[in-house]
RNA sequence: GCGGACGUGGUGGAACCGGUAGACACACAGGACUUAAAAUCCUGAGGGGGUAACCCCGUGAGGGUUCGAGUCCCUCCGUCCGCACCA
């Protein structure tokens, strides 16, 4: 009897429902279960679900139903990171209020995830532009104030000129604001700023303990982003021009002091206080300073910008060789956010340095001699050396190595008073302060008499204002006519609020942690954290490498500093997906066109497109991460509606690895849903012939095929057991088709027990597709005759004995390629094995009469004779 | 420039700890069913040679270690990513 086709939209509608209506996802807080904290990175809710998510949340999703059916108490929460600015472009735009607009969004997007079939429970959701959410942050905020970890400073800030506010320096890449990729500009303004270099140290050290759990490229680019190294600082008298006390002297720092008797000019920052005091009085100094500000687009271009300097007249003297006075420059290549914004050049042994003494005729002294080389010969041309060395030229260093000769510099001048040795890194403290509406006030009150003043507990949240406009440029918030104005809390005074919001960073920065106690009263719950935290898996996008776990690595440590966490660490092993890519089209005109406008015909090279609408040739564009602008994009609901959310799911899981990118093709989902079509016809039948619910009495003996169906599940079983636990989905479902493609094939056929081994590896494969495919899982089991649930059922557990063979095959090679096989007990000797191999046909062909000089046998692999 | 990752059929990708390379799928070709198409099912397939048994070549290129290398080491080429005037 043929199969009627699954109707997958209809089934899983159905499904969801009855997992709704039994609460099936509601995890509770008490267990004897060991507990699992499954997060996948929370979405912004921009209107829709898009690609990215559907993987997203299917990866995180097969793993929380996995472990789930594996015996664990099982976290699996959602929520929002709803502040941010595309809400305020709306509601300038549309008119809309960002909080409406916001609140539809998550309402949108709530309904295409529970029509994915994600196992979330739902009672934990929260926004974090829920007043309730931004409360307790604002709460974190104080208490991060009171410990110094938040604090206020004027410092050169990068401003957007598009998103009229301020970035943090992760959230500017080359150069550009993140989102809105525009050039940003410097600007001097008074900040609030967390104290993330605190950590630097911390949250380095750290790193090392992630190997294996964290992906490698996140901990180089973590490592990077700190940037530490281990240098001198280093003081040099100035003699030349009368300067004020403070100046008088010049700090440098260096990561080579080995290399000081090689020094032959300083060089300072345009922004350092020096030049700055010099320029007063110096007019080519002043426009040269100047000038420098001017060429500051991207970081690669200053890199490549040719090394100009002004020559000061001032000298320093050198610390080692008071006899040698130094000329200082102020260099168009030393920047002040690093170091102290002062070096001293030594060309020999630096590019850049290098560069500018060559422009300068600065003498080049080369103080470290490469190995082999001979010290009266050996001169700098156009490329300084860098490598390792012996020290030449260099009176007490002469002959030391570059570590010895920066150990003992080092001492002399720390023991003269000259330097310390000092640590120094590239990370900056993070700039939170947004000149935005929509995110999370700053709980402050700027007093004329008291100054900063905290916002009383009591008085928390500081909400945001509804009637607000975005009718002129700037911050909302600031434009108020009432909401800032208010009374200071120490002296009742005529005060005003903190305008500026939080980046919404600070929002996602903790809310791992909301989840684990998502109503309570505090921040986080003592013993809710103690049960949950950390986050056992963490599931997100490449992109935040940097940005968001940066930043949540730090927080929570400030929150341990604050007593609202224990640990140091939110996420104990992470994992970050490939992006999804689709082909783009666009037609002769230069218009993107979405994929359902365009007709595909012929293959590989002879593949064309032409566009629905007129028939005109259409150019394929090569894939790219699907994107509105390019129109390469496949709305999730369309493919949910029409296939299922199980096609879907599959189609994500399926071919390529969890961490890669993958292309998403309308053959690559046909090919999905012909598979769940497949296995339910596969159910059915199975479902039609076989005893009902459960395999029925099981037989005796089984017949050699009985024997290798049940083989072949079991083993199925074991490592796609092994392979979902370490996100090896696409193999595991490799291995999920080659048991239905078995057992499609066993149907026919008869034999000793087949009949209860075909219902047995039925059962095993519904089980184990349940995490994958929960929707047909649920159907399939209930065709089974069961009236439970399959996300109730434990993960079943492999028959040992089915796992080893008694017989097996093992290669045999011929000085190593492969002639022949042999198939042998499995507990043969090394002898019988090589007597068996040494008497095949095959071989002796191979071997041409030579004699055999020696046998290679691994026992149950493999067999090389050596002849 | 510095640092990291990767490179396997037409395509996505498998291959435990160095042990039968190409599992599984997509696309393709041939066949069955059908008036026809769709759907479904069966068969084939890394490249080359041979009627065949079989043989040769093959994991970016070149070298090395080993009985044996996609896997380990060195050099080079290419792709992707991170940082980048960092002293």
């Amino acid at each position: 009897m043929a199969s009627e086709r699954y109707n997958a939209p209809v089934r899983e509608k159905h499904w969801q429902q009855v997992w709704t209506e039994r609460g099936t996802f509601h995890t509770q807080d008490k267990s004897k279960k060991p507990k699992r904290y499954q997060l996948e990175m929370f979405p912004y809710p921009s209107g829709r679900i898009h690609m990215g998510h559907v993987r997203n949340y299917t990866l995180g999703d097969v793993m929380a139903r996995y472990m789930r059916a594996k015996g664990h108490n099982v976290l699996h929460p959602m929520g929002w990171d709803a502040f941010g600015l595309p809400a305020e472009n709306a509601a300038m735009e549309r008119k809309i209020h960002p909080r409406a607009w916001t609140y539809d969004n998550i309402n949108t997007m709530r309904a295409q995830l529970k029509a994915m079939g994600v196992s979330i429970d739902w009672s934990r959701e929260f926004a974090t532009c829920d007043p309730p959410y931004y409360a307790h942050q604002q709460r974190l905020f104080l208490d991060f104030l009171k410990k110094k970890l938040a604090y206020r400073k004027t410092a050169k800030v990068n401003w957007d000129p598009v998103e009229n506010t301020v970035l943090a320096n992760e959230q500017v890449i080359d150069g550009r604001g993140w989102r809105s990729g525009a050039v940003v500009e410097q600007r001097d303004l008074t900040q609030w700023f967390f104290k993330i270099t605190a950590y630097a140290e911390e949250l380095l050290a750290a790193l090392d303990g992630f190997a294996g759990a964290w992906p490698d490229f996140v901990c180089t680019s973590q490592r990077n982003w700190i940037g530490r190294s281990e240098g001198l600082e280093l003081t040099f008298a100035l003699e030349g021009t009368k300067l004020p006390k403070k100046l008088e002297k010049l700090l440098i720092f260096t990561t080579r002091h080995d290399t000081i008797f090689g020094a032959s000019f300083m060089a300072i920052s345009p922004e350092h206080p020096l030049a700055q005091h010099l320029a007063k009085k110096n007019k080519d100094l002043a426009t040269f300073i100047e000038d420098c500000r001017k060429i500051g687009t991207t970081e690669e271009a200053l890199a490549r910008a040719e090394k100009k300097g002004v020559d000061t007249g001032i000298l320093a003297v050198h610390p080692f060789q008071p006899e040698l006075k130094l000329p200082v420059y102020v260099a168009n290549f030393i920047v002040m956010g690093y170091g102290t914004g002062a070096i001293f050049g030594c060309p020999a042994h630096d590019q850049r340095d290098l560069d500018f003494a060559r422009k300068y005729g600065r003498p080049v002294l080369p103080v470290v001699l490469p190995p082999g080389a001979d010290a009266a010969t050996f001169a700098i041309g156009a490329e300084a050396y860098l490598g390792e060395g012996t020290m030449i030229n260099s009176q007490f260093l002469d002959g030391l190595s570059i570590d010895e000769a920066k150990a003992e510099i080092a001492a002399r001048a720390e023991a003269q008073g000259l330097g310390v040795r000092k640590v120094n890194y590239r990370l900056r403290d993070w700039l939170i302060s947004r000149q935005r509406y929509w995110g999370c006030p700053i709980p402050v009150i700027h007093c004329a008499k008291d100054g900063i003043v905290p916002v009383p507990q009591t008085e928390l949240p500081v909400t945001l204002p509804e009637d607000v406009t975005f009718d002129k440029p700037g911050n909302p918030l600031d434009h108020h006519p009432t909401w800032k104005h208010v009374a200071c809390p120490k002296c009742g005074a005529p005060a005003l609020r903190e305008t500026d919001t939080m980046d919404t960073f600070v929002d996602s920065s903790w809310y791992q942690f909301r989840f684990t106690a998502p109503h309570a009263a505090t921040p986080t719950d003592k013993k809710a954290m103690r049960y949950w935290a950390p986050v056992d898996q963490y599931i997100g996008g490449k992109e935040h490498a940097v940005l968001h776990l940066l930043y949540a690595r730090f927080f929570t440590r400030g929150m341990k500093a604050t007593r609202h966490a224990e640990i140091d660490e939110p996420f104990s092993s992470m994992f970050t997906q490939g992006i999804v890519i689709h082909e783009t089209y666009r037609s002769e005109t230069g218009e993107w066109l979405l994929p359902g406008e365009v007709k595909i015909e012929g293959e590989g090279s002879e593949r064309r497109a032409t566009a629905v609408s007129n028939g005109q040739p259409v150019t394929i564009g090569s894939p790219e991460k699907m994107s509105k602008s390019r129109k390469n994009v496949v709305d999730p609901d369309d493919i949910i509606e029409h296939y299922g959310a199980d096609t879907a799911r599959l189609f994500i899981v399926s071919d390529s690895p969890p961490d890669r990118d993958i292309i998403w093709t309308e053959a690559g989902v046909a090919g999905a849903a012909r598979q769940v079509q497949r296995i339910s016809r596969l159910v059915d039948e199975v479902a039609q012939r076989r005893p009902a619910n459960g395999a029925g009495t099981r037989p005796g003996s089984f017949g050699a095929e009985a024997l290798q169906l049940r083989k072949l599940a079991h083993r199925a079983l074991n490592s796609v057991s092994q392979n979902i636990e370490v996100l090896r989905y696409n193999v595991a479902v490799a291995q999920l088709y080659e048991l239905t493609n078995a057992l499609l094939a066993a149907l026919d056929k008869s034999g000793d027990g087949l009949a209860w081994a075909v219902r047995e590896a039925t059962e095993l494969l519904v089980q184990m597709m349940g995490p994958m495919l929960p929707h047909l899982g649920e159907d399939c089991w209930e065709r089974l005759g069961y009236n439970t649930l399959l996300a109730d059922q434990p993960w079943p557990a492999p028959e040992a004995a089915l796992l080893v063979d008694d017989m097996i095959t093992i290669a045999v090679q011929v000085n190593g390629k492969r002639r022949d096989e042999l198939t042998i007990a499995r507990t043969a000797t090394t002898d019988e094995i090589e007597a068996a191999a040494l008497g095949l046909e095959p071989v002796a062909r191979a071997l041409a009469g030579r004699p055999v000089k020696k046998v290679i046998v691994v026992p149950q692999r493999i067999v090389n004779v050596v002849g």
